[in-house]
DNA sequence: GCAGCGAAAATATCT
DNA sequence: TTTTCGCTGC
């Protein structure tokens, strides 16, 4: 197929494509066979550490090799940072043509979609995209509204209203379902909440918000409704590869085949064992119907593990097989050696930090480099006594996953001025904005809010006469709008300028840690220059939040590269020489939601089989007896996940901690034979 | 109707 | 640790 098209394009007949890349030294049978693929759809399964990452970006290659026009292809991943990863490697490999392939996350190839299209479907050209808290935020402004804050027995907060509303989009269930399964507590209020949902909907499509689910459900309707402009946008696509297809849900799966409609290029990549996204609705079926769905699909598989040791890859083995929904896959190792991975028991979390960063700095010692090793949790919060100690023992990190700057209050008062801005009808960025000015309260900003949403003129306060009280404070927001929105500014001076307005508030509203938020605001400027247009960054923003560490990591050392600290879910698709998994628990791996539902706990399981296959060379998985809880100072004890009870000595090796003598703070393994060095 | 205080509650994973 | 609720005084 790829050569008839070349003739077609070239009026000389051309026998053959010349490759410049020698695919078939770099790659085994099986990856060779997936890159020279011909066209049609394609399903890949592909195990842990099989050279998925690899295989994928010497498709990539080999289709613009083909003659295929670079922006043409489309690349789907599950974060940002696996596709700018990848595009990076595809562009290094083929000097540069790989550049101009499309890649991200769906929720971002949506959204470049619908930015163009958005008025077919009655949104404003420059509509808001929602971050999770500000679509909860949305919610509990209606949930006041009507009142339902009020009601005799407890009714759902905001975060659990949208966290439902989410679901019930995701996962294709309708809301009576899903709160009689997961809130019975609620099932009362069920037509209160209904009616909330629906309130929800139109308010969204009133104001010119999307939440992220919008991105996804109404590219679906926008497609549905003008089968032109489907037409149109996959016309463009020839080629779509999608990474992680065991994690997409229904919604992906539809925009995938409206994605190959046209064309019918369609590659989709995944590993059934590796599905840790059925919270979102993520259904493994996804790859088992493929082939189904896309008549004629070529399957292959990728089984060959180069990444882990042959004893990483017996334990993680070994975790899955405990599974109830069994997996007849069973990796194997290419490679020779290595060490047995380790099961550390340490008696407090104090103790597990200090053994995490003593290990890092005697594999640093070793050679390996930090950003070669990583330590992997359930939960963001797990690792803060850690950050704590890393930050004592002055070892650079960076932390993904967990809390996000965007979610500090600072930040999300400057972003609100930059909405309301971008998006006047954006009511909820006006409440927060108007809120922050003295002597108004919520009454008061509704009333206001009002005029604003019904006037021609929302940055022009002047003729208001209700609010003659304020008119003061009211001048100087407006003469701040008035000089954003004029002329095409740089995003970054906008953003001064709000901080400049903002400098007294902060100092009101928080006089306790000013200086702090403070300097994450200088920190804001600075990731504000990397786009240009006011929109770019609020849309980059809401689908990508910057990350919190990276502001303190900055703080304590610039030169060394960081140790990484990940949720597990944000380390998908990567790989480090060694890896510490911590906080092992039971409540925690498996997630304490998790433990009355078979399903669940199989997810929880595959969690902590994505982590254990992290690992390269060394693996440690650790866990403490005796853990702090940070709310009310008290201690409470712990028992070891139950994915890590009874494992037999042949396939890890039991570590104890114990202090190795009382005067000083060094640890030891408690084995004569390992030594650990002492801290510095 | 607003601000400030103290008590109480909650506390995931990601886009 | 942080957010939310309810009360009180202005």
């Amino acid at each position: 197929m790829a050569r008839s098209f070349v003739l077609k394009r070239e009026s000389a007949p051309i026998p053959l494509v010349h490759y410049q890349i020698p695919y078939a030294e770099h790659l085994n049978p099986q990856q060779l066979a997936v890159v020279e693929a011909p066209n049609g759809p394609a399903l890949v399964i592909a195990g842990a550490g099989t050279g998925k990452t690899r295989t994928l970006i010497y498709r990539l290659a080999r289709l613009v090799e083909s003659g295929v026009p670079p922006e043409e292809i489309v690349l789907l991943t599950f974060t940002r940072r696996a596709a700018r990863e990848m595009l990076n490697r595809a562009t290094v490999l083929l000097d540069g043509r790989c550049e101009g392939i499309k890649g991200g996350t769906f929720h971002g190839f949506c959204l470049s979609v619908l930015q163009r299209y958005a008025q077919q479907i009655g949104f404003p050209v420059r509509f808001s995209v929602l971050d999770a808290a500000d679509a909860a935020d949305v919610v509990d402004l209606l949930r006041t509204q009507q009142g339902f804050h009020q009601s005799k027995t407890r009714f759902p907060k905001k975060d659990t209203l949208y966290h439902l509303f989410s679901a019930s989009i995701n996962r294709q269930k309708d809301i009576p379902q899903l709160l009689a399964q997961e809130f019975p507590q609620y099932a009362k209020h069920e037509t209160e909440i209904l009616t909330l949902y629906k309130a929800y909907d139109q308010y969204k499509q009133k104001h010119g918000l999307m939440d992220y689910d919008d991105l996804l459900v109404r590219t679906l309707q926008l497609f549905e409704a003008h089968p032109t402009i489907r037409y149109e946008v996959c016309a463009r696509i020839r080629h779509v590869l999608v990474d992680e297809f065991q994690d997409t849900n229904k919604l992906q799966g539809d925009l995938v085949a409206a994605f190959a409609s046209v064309h019918g290029n369609v590659m989709a990549v995944g590993d059934d064992a590796q599905s840790i996204y059925a919270f979102r609705g993520a259904n493994f079926q996804n790859i088992m119907g493929f082939p189904k769905r896309f008549a004629g699909t070529t399957l292959y598989k990728l089984e060959e593990n180069y990444r882990s040791t042959p004893p990483i890859l017996q334990l993680a083995n070994h975790v899955l097989s405990q599974a109830h929904e069994r997996y007849e896959k069973e990796l194997f190792s290419r490679r020779d050696g290595g060490e047995l991975p380790a099961i550390v028991q340490a008696p407090d979390d104090r103790f597990q930090s200090r053994f995490v960063c003593q290990m890092v700095l005697q594999l640093r010692e070793e050679g390996i480099p930090l950003n070669e090793m990583a330590v992997l949790f359930r939960n963001g919060r797990d690792s803060y006594d850690l950050e704590l100690e890393l930050a004592r023992c002055n070892i650079p990190f960076v932390k993904y996953g967990g809390l996000k700057l965007n979610d500090a209050a600072h930040i999300k008062d400057v972003l609100a001025h930059l909405k309301i801005v971008e998006n006047p009808l954006d009511a909820v960025a006006w409440q927060r904005v108007l809120m922050l000015l003295k002597g108004i309260g919520p009454k008061t900003a509704q009333e206001l809010i009002q005029w604003i949403l019904t006037t021609d003129k929302p940055y022009d306060f002047d003729s208001l006469q209700p609010f003659k009280k304020h008119v003061g404070q009211l001048r100087s927001l407006a003469l701040l709008l008035q000089d954003l929105r004029k002329g095409e500014r740089l995003a970054s001076s906008q953003v001064s300028d709000v901080i400049h307005y903002y400098g007294p508030i902060l100092e009101r509203v928080h006089p306790d840690d000013t200086e702090k938020r403070r300097q994450d605001l200088e920190h804001f400027v600075g990731i504000a220059a990397n786009f240009v247009t006011r929109g770019d960054l609020l849309r980059a923003l809401a689908l990508d939040p910057i990350e919190r560490s990276t502001v303190e990591v900055e703080a304590i050392q610039k030169d060394e590269i960081p140790l990484v600290l990940s949720t597990i879910h944000s380390a998908k698709g990567l790989e480090y020489q060694a890896v510490f998994v911590i906080q092992v628990l039971e409540g925690v791996l498996p997630s304490a939601y998790a433990l009355n539902r078979r399903s669940a706990l199989d997810e929880e399981r595959r969690l902590l089989y994505v982590a254990l296959t992290r690992a390269k060379d060394y693996l440690f998985v650790s866990h403490s007896v005796l853990g702090y809880q940070r709310s009310f100072g008290g201690e409470y004890f712990t028992k070891p996940s139950r994915f890590i009870q009874d494992i037999p000595e042949h396939l890890a090796e039991p570590w104890q901690l114990v202090e190795s003598s009382p005067s000083n703070n060094e640890l030891s393994t408690g084995d004569p034979y390992l030594s650990l060095p002492s801290s510095s």
